[in-house]
DNA sequence: CTGTAATCCTGCGAGC
DNA sequence: TGCTCGCAGGATTACA
C-alpha cells in the first residue's frame, strides 16, 4: 500500500483536478470501506466546494468550503482517481463523488482496508491525526529523533513503522532507509550512536524524497491520482529483492520477519552488531 | 513496555 | 486444470 510518497503523489496529482470543484452528489458501493459510511455525510458533503487537498502521514484531508473535512486512508490497495462521469466504473469501486465539471473522484479499494470519514469541526480531525501521529519526516528534528529512538528497545524496523514516531514510513521505506543508513532493522533502537541515529534521519528523508520524486512505488496495485504508477519499485535496493545481489557489495539479500512484517537487508552492509577487526 | 498474532478483505503466484 | 497455502504498501486490538 501507499506510503507517505505514494499518497503524497496522489494529493498531488488530485489538487489541479479536484480543488475549487465542488461536489454535486455522493453515491456509496454496497460494501463498507474499514469505516462505516454514515449516510448524512453524503447530505453534508453535497453543493460543498473543495478548497485544499493536503496530505498528513498516510492520510489525505480534503478540506470544503463551509469547514467540513474529509479524511482518507488508502489502507493498503486503496486507489484515488478522476474519471469522466460517463467512464465505466471498475470493480471494487466504493466511493464516488460526482464534481460539477463532468468529472468524478473515485475510491477504488480491492481489500477494503482504506477509510473515508467526516469530520464536521476542524478541532476534531486535528485531535483524531494528533493522537495518531507523530511529525513529519521533513526537516524532522534531529534532537527529537535521537531522543525517541534511545526511548525505546524496539528494534529500528518497529520504530519506523511507528507512526506516532514518525508519520508516513510504511514497511518499504523502512527498509529502504535502514540500508541507506547501513544500519541492521534488527538493531535495538537505544543501541544506535549519535552518529547512526543521524545516519538513519538522514536516510529517511532522502529516501522519501528520491521515492516523491519518482511518483511512488508500484508493487502491484497502487496507482496516482492521475491513473500513472510510481517508478521507484525499479530502484530499491533491498525491499522484494530476497535472494538478490546487494547493489553495494553483491552479498545476497536477506528477508527477516521483524515487529510482524517483511523485512528485508544486507547480512553484510547492515550487521546487527558492530563487527570487531 | 515488548513482541506476537489475529482481525479487517481480495487476489495472485507457488507448489502439488 | 484446480486446489490449498502463504503472502501482500496498514492500523488496531488482544494477549502472553
Amino acid at each position: 500500500m501507499p506510503e507517505l510518497p505514494e499518497v503524497e503523489t496522489v494529493v498531488r496529482d488530485l489538487r489541479p483536478l479536484i480543488v475549487g470543484r465542488t461536489i454535486t452528489s455522493v453515491r456509496v458501493g454496497k460494501h463498507n470501506l474499514r469505516a462505516p459510511w454514515q449516510k448524512r455525510w453524503s447530505t453534508v458533503l453535497k453543493a460543498q466546494r473543495i478548497v485544499t487537498l493536503s496530505r498528513r502521514g498516510k492520510w489525505i484531508i480534503a478540506s470544503l468550503h463551509g469547514g467540513p473535512q474529509l479524511l482518507l486512508h488508502l489502507g493498503m490497495t486503496g486507489q484515488l482517481t478522476v474519471h469522466r462521469s460517463r467512464a465505466t466504473l471498475a470493480d471494487h469501486v466504493h466511493l464516488v463523488y460526482r464534481l460539477d465539471d463532468e468529472q468524478e473522484l473515485r475510491f477504488r479499494d480491492v481489500r477494503r482496508f482504506g477509510s473515508a470519514t467526516l469530520f464536521d469541526t476542524h478541532g476534531s480531525l486535528t485531535d483524531y491525526l494528533d493522537a495518531r501521529l507523530g511529525p513529519e519526516p521533513f526537516g524532522l528534528d534531529a534532537a527529537y529523533f535521537r531522543a525517541s529512538l534511545r526511548a525505546t528497545s524496539r528494534c529500528l524496523k518497529a520504530v519506523l513503522l511507528d507512526q506516532l514516531v514518525l508519520a508516513g514510513v510504511g514497511n518499504i521505506y523502512a527498509d529502504e532507509a535502514c540500508f541507506r543508513a547501513r544500519l541492521h532493522p534488527g538493531r535495538g533502537a537505544n543501541t544506535l550512536t549519535t552518529r547512526e541515529s543521524d545516519a538513519l534521519r538522514e536516510a529517511i528523508e532522502a529516501v522519501l524524497t528520491v521515492a516523491v520524486e519518482g511518483r511512488g512505488s508500484t508493487i502491484r496495485d497502487y496507482i496516482g491520482g492521475s491513473g500513472l504508477k510510481g517508478t521507484f519499485q525499479d530502484e530499491f535496493a533491498v525491499y522484494g529483492r530476497t535472494g538478490q545481489a546487494c547493489v553495494r557489495c553483491a552479498t545476497q539479500i536477506l528477508m527477516e520477519r521483524l515487529a510482524g512484517r517483511s523485512s528485508h537487508f544486507c547480512p553484510s552492509c547492515q550487521q546487527r552488531a558492530r563487527r570487531k577487526t
